[in-house]
DNA sequence: CTGTATCCACTGTGATACTG
DNA sequence: CAGTATCACAGTGGATACAG
């Protein structure tokens, strides 16, 4: 009856599921948007003022897309003009750590990878 | 002389970098691959075998990438056929730590998100 | 202020066929 | 076996205008 002696494998329909987190992880604002909030709750237009260059739209849609994964908490304070406060679920604050090690990964990384792409590049040139 | 008074930001150009390194780590394949080779060094048409659903085409680009920033190295055996061997740089394996965290952390709240998801999405539909 | 609605360009990805 | 070339297509993201 089709028992296998398992391998310690993880790598089956676990890895679709951890590559759908990634994804989040991985999209162009995500993580921008998350350290921002790490420190404290903040308004929509405050965070559209900290991470450089997001457009209006990509913000809402990733700040959406937060709410949605259950990472973020959205307040709305129903006055005139609104006010609306996001700030990170303990759910978002628990994915800052790995997020974090990885930041910090690339951040000692990031001139190794540099020369390593110049190298390729002029290699690629000179074919 | 526009000294000022720098609260410790890491938020500037730095992020940029960082966000261009997540890119990497988070497009489609590119940790599928680095798990993989994680063990031992793989031949081509092996890792096509082991990451499920990934096209020939793919293979090669997130490879190139992966070579590209110093991540993976490529060994090839001028024998007819030809065969090729890749395995992680000393760069590469050093990526493994966090990636492997994040995964770990993805792993563990995986159901966490999905239910939040369909929370979310539940309260949408009966808006 | 905090969104939503359009439109459009670009990129990533997959399918398929072909080559050394 | 290990690619490359080509095409077609969906998803992502930006600009802009509009709305509550």
């Amino acid at each position: 009856m089709d028992v296998t002696i398992d391998k310690p494998r993880v790598e089956h329909a676990d890895c679709r599921k951890v590559s759908q987190v990634l994804a989040r992880v991985g999209d162009k604002w995500s993580v921008l948007i998350v350290m921002q909030l790490a420190e404290g709750e903040l308004r929509f237009s405050e965070i559209k003022r900290r991470v450089n260059g997001i457009s209006q739209r990509m913000l809402t849609l990733t700040l959406r897309g937060l709410e949605r994964d259950g990472l973020v908490t959205r307040t709305i304070y129903p006055t005139v003009p609104p006010r609306v406060d996001y700030a990170l679920s303990e759910l978002g604050h628990s994915l800052c750590r790995p997020v974090m090690a990885l930041g910090q990964w690339a951040l000692a990384h990031v001139d190794q990878i540099d020369t390593a792409r110049e190298r390729f590049d002029r290699a690629s040139a000179a074919r």
